[in-house]
DNA sequence: TTGCTAAACAACTACATGGTTGTATAGTTC
DNA sequence: GAACTATACAACCATGTAGTTGTTTAGCAA
């Protein structure tokens, strides 16, 4: 063991890679984003993202297999919701970033 | 303003989901991860990931645009370093999320 | 100058995937 | 049963991009 640094193996550094890119897409970011909401039902999510339902259900597929979100069938209609917070702790840090990153731009601009 | 609801507005969604999708590459997630244990030259990363030089600077191209990493020239050679910790925020909360996913499974497994 | 090295850049190939169209399945209502 | 609806699934196309090869630029050394 080398003092203290945590090399991250290869395989893990796939799954993060894996669930990155699932947050890497706006339309994926548009559903979770219409999720904090509240669960909806997949013409819900038709409806407030504007996507094709088949588009729609691909995503959900995914972002399903990587937890990102829960599912609950009741009649005709599957309940989707956020499956836990963390979700936006992710996004919220990358916000974080832009306005620094445009608050650095400002500066660059203004020739501080 | 409806109640306390933030609504990310479809600019902002692309920005986050651009930078997200950055991190969605486990090639470039070897680099931050080399980089670490700190600055290290192009040479460096080509060692330590085993990609072609080219490879190596285009992902480099693309961290540095978005800010993920900082450069410093010196002679023939340049220095890339991270340009600040929040990247392993965004790592920890993912691992966090695949060691619950693990945990969840081994009790379905279990069958608890 | 010439030669050498580190890094960036350009062009290309191959693969992954977002979005569409069409179909199949599950559940409802009549 | 038949007809209808919500969702999933399959196949396809078009775009994006990771990785390669080859070239170019910048800095050092003779």
């Amino acid at each position: 063991m080398s003092m203290g640094r945590k090399k991250l193996t290869p395989g893990l550094l796939a799954l993060v890679a894996e669930r990155f890119k699932a947050l890497g897409e706006p339309a994926r970011l548009a559903i979770l984003n219409q999720l904090r909401d509240g669960e909806a039902t997949v013409s819900d999510l038709i409806d407030g993202t504007g996507m094709g339902q088949a588009n729609v259900s691909k995503h959900l597929q995914l972002l399903h297999a990587l937890q990102f979100v829960a599912r609950r069938k009741e009649g005709l209609f599957v309940y989707y919701s956020l499956a836990d917070e963390s979700v936006f702790e992710l996004c919220d840090v990358m916000c974080g970033r832009i306005a620094n990153e445009t608050r650095e731009r400002g500066r660059i601009v203004a020739g501080r």
